[in-house]
DNA sequence: TAGGTGTCACAAGTGCCATAGTACACCTGT
DNA sequence: ACAGGTGTACTATGGCACTTGTGACACCTA
């Protein structure tokens, strides 16, 4: 029914473990824009978490514009507004984050960016099955 | 004295901010093996935190094997075990974590590998500077 | 009208984090 | 031998974030 599970990761809040997942759904093609969202309710029971936590989550989609929200209806994913004006600073702290982490593990720059590619091309290339 | 600063992050650690900011030092040649750590004490007043803290960072370090402890001397920094076999399943996480926010953005694959680069090679190209 | 939707508020419980203080075993100087 | 510096361990405390719990409201559809 819900387009995406979870693996319990402990340490990190449940609330950005679903959030995070969703993500991934969206980006992956599971969640196309125009596809309804499941609800607040609906997304608790299924993920086994309160029905706050969940609202959580869809108010932190809202927020990164990856939901829109239709007020009594429920809300439905929109396509992002693509807006990357410079926004690659944002990221600076996770890249060297990963980039020190690599490097404490001996990984040659060339490893890391053929993993990251490989993760990349292992979310896009189910972009097109919405058959199920 | 310490040869690392840090910039206070809101909601992370400050324990983990001392760690990643002690392996940026090493790593960028700020600490070489063989050099001797701050102590706990000094560490703990150089970052103005609690001796127990800074106790936590050098438990830390030492059980990720960047420290060595020679007892009742201090910490002696080494030479990563250079312990890589098939240990990119550890960065599997933070990779995949990285694509998805770099995806919410709209920034490509070649990008993202180009900052990955440009700030592999920023810490890289102090690795030289040993007469401070 | 009945039911489903998102949203908000308040309280209680839990766990992590940093601080605080104290103590111990170890080694190196003099 | 002694004093001083080192890492390590323990308990206790206050603060903060997270989750759950419960209840309520405004909105829309059938």
């Amino acid at each position: 029914m819900v387009p995406f599970r979870l693996i319990p990761q402990p340490g990190v809040p449940v609330a950005d473990q679903v959030v995070f997942a969703a993500k991934k759904a969206m980006f992956s093609g599971k969640l196309r824009p125009g596809d309804a969202f499941p609800s607040v309710r609906t997304l608790a029971g299924a993920m086994k978490i309160h029905a706050n936590t969940a609202q959580k989550v869809i108010a932190q989609l809202t927020a990164d514009g990856l939901l829109e929200v239709r007020p009594g209806i429920g809300t439905v994913v929109v396509h992002p507004p693509a807006a990357r004006a410079g926004r690659g600073r944002l990221l600076a702290r996770d890249v060297e984050q990963l980039t020190v982490q690599a490097m404490q593990l001996g990984i040659t720059l060339e490893e890391l960016q053929g993993s990251l590619a490989e993760c990349w091309r292992g979310l896009q290339k189910e972009d097109g099955h919405h058959e199920r």
